[in-house]
DNA sequence: GCCCTCTATGTAATCGTTTACATTTTGGCC
DNA sequence: GGCCAAAATGTAAACGATTACATAGAGGGC
């Protein structure tokens, strides 16, 4: 492999003229620079980036450390920071991992001295363990608030979400409306919940906690839950699942039982993933803007990457929006036209 | 930042010693080792991974180079590369990126340094923009063929996988089968097309090019193709589509027009994304292991790493699976029960 | 012509590790 | 006790870049 010294060699210059004239940096006759490029081009020299980032201790590389996701949300917040990554010159650095302490940790410290910052996805609610890190380079935390005020903070603005949607029903009408809650201990889970007693709250609708279902995000958690609800003396007229998931799992449990939707049971989601929109009846769901969510979840790191992490912590929310398809009322068909966006493009 | 210095100084030893005891080379004293030990864990020492591929010339680092992706199969190819690279104590450096020849040799440049081997997906026919690259590092091209013999590549069995959707369309009757194209110069397209006409040769039907319909992929041209279809003279009873997207746009395109599918008119796709089983009536598709591709690309590029380049190039292939709905007229009704595998998990 | 400044270039230290080689210590054996 | 091998530790040279500092010419002002 082909290193600066070989350059200098080759043009009978120093290497760290090679080097100014390669970083621009420093005064260089022009005729020197010529001649330096033109041989750098023809040996088909490439800066060794590893041993340049030792010198200068930047690697123009943020970490990624993302728990086991599946579909559109791994790939859509993916896509948001790998744009903003791109945009300020750097890369991503990506790894999956378990989203517990140690999994945290061991991730951290096998990329020390490969990334100028991290940012990790952790969506248990006390996630903690990313407080005393080991290291003292940025870090942004997605997905959940921890609890010191080390590292900043970036979250989906679920609270709000869920309780527009639950408000959503209510106004159609409902009155008992059913939630299949989220993964224990997840943050987004317990935020959702939050919003919908809010929403009950301020309809001045009593909590009746045997219409809070336990669920795990999953389709089987989604159709057993709807089915239970199918079982029940007063029946809800609506259930509210924590995710789109456990939204279409309830669909089908429906469907099944031969229960019409929304007619006999209104059924909301949460994420509007691409599915939501061609289930039967379309889901009403609350979009959120994973791709943003990435792209902000940069931003604050490249600030405080840029502002040597002593800025004040920051808490920032993506916010979301009410999409609201048959599945909730909604009279128009909002599937049979190609959509306009989520059109999936290039290979296969 | 504490280094393995300050970690020697603290424990009053040399650096050497510190090095040893870290990686368990060489014959240190049970008590200096535990004295070291006590010490790096107390002064919360992280080796910096950068200066340690320096000199090590190994980064332990996969370069990942994929075009702009949506979905499932960014996620899941990401995850079969990520889970075989874990197992063998690599990361993943991931770069989207133009598949043309400029983009791939910038983002290969960028690379040089910092990871052992490049994944490179490019999805051109002739990807030959990586015969000559820069750098002698191990590269595995994915979804399509290099035409000279510098590089490992791996593909999707698409060849095979067109033509037994289309042989099975034969066998329950169709005789004139239209066949909606993937994007121009695409590797994937060109290998279903070829898969396409050989079904069709070898049940003796006749090629008919006007029943060879543009498309790219996306549904909007599935969409506008179906419509096309539906306008001919000598109506097709059945439509392969080179990918699901666009099978799906052909699906809303004959919904709106009120053509029953599967009995006037049958419908496959191709991949199998998560999607089709969801369709109205559920879609055939051909499944592609998106995972495993990952997965042994990533394989073929350790293997290429290890062996350091210098073994016959390979071509290898995943193999496809047909997967027969209601779309081409399956009778059971594969919607309505939550599936086994596809569920959700995690956050959101 | 001398001195000073400015430009162009070279020299060598540095980043944080690993590791070949040198040196010291230890312990066994005669 | 002296000798020798083996074990434990230290010294210093890499890896491939950047960059502060040193040096050498060139040119200008007096």
């Amino acid at each position: 492999m082909v290193t600066i010294k070989d350059v200098a060699r080759e043009a009978k210059v120093s290497v760290a003229t090679v080097s100014r004239v390669l970083n621009g940096s420093g005064p260089v006759s022009d005729e020197t620079k010529r001649l330096i490029r033109e041989v750098a081009g023809r040996m088909r020299y490439v800066p060794h980036s590893g041993a340049r980032s030792l010198i200068t201790s930047k690697t123009q590389t943020l970490g990624v450390l993302l728990p086991d996701l599946y579909g559109e949300f791994f790939s859509e917040v993916i896509r948001g920071m790998d744009d903003t990554a791109q945009k300020n010159g750097f890369h991503l650095l990506i790894s999956r991992a378990y989203a517990d302490r140690h999994g945290i940790e061991t991730a951290i410290r096998a990329m020390r001295g490969r990334v100028d910052g991290v940012v990790a996805m952790s969506p248990d609610v006390d996630a903690d363990a990313l407080l005393n890190l080991p290291s003292t380079i940025p870090v942004v935390l997605l997905c959940s608030v921890p609890k010191g005020d080390g590292i900043d903070s970036l979250t989906i603005q679920n609270c709000r979400g869920a309780r527009e949607m639950v408000t959503h029903l209510i106004e159609r009408g409902h009155r008992r409306i059913a939630i299949i809650k989220g993964a224990a201990r997840n943050y987004d889970a317990a935020e959702r919940l939050r919003g919908y007693r809010l929403a009950l709250k301020e309809a001045g609708i009593d909590r009746d906690s045997s219409l809070e279902l336990d669920g795990d995000f999953t389709e089987a958690a989604g159709y057993s839950a709807a089915k239970k609800v199918l079982g029940m003396h007063d029946r809800p007229t609506a259930v509210f699942a924590a995710n789109d998931s456990m939204a279409i799992g309830a669909l089908s449990a429906l469907k099944e039982s031969g229960v019409a939707v929304p007619d006999e049971m209104a059924v909301a989601g949460f994420d509007d993933i691409p599915l939501a929109r061609y289930m039967d009846p379309p889901l009403s769901s609350v979009h959120v803007p994973i791709c943003e969510l990435g792209a902000r979840a940069v931003d604050l790191l490249l600030h405080g990457i840029t502002h040597k992490n002593d800025h004040a912590r920051r808490r920032e929310r993506v916010s979301t929006k009410l999409v609201i398809r048959r599945s909730t009322g909604a009279e128009e068909a909002s599937v049979g036209r190609p959509p306009p966006s989520t059109a999936n493009r290039g290979i296969s």
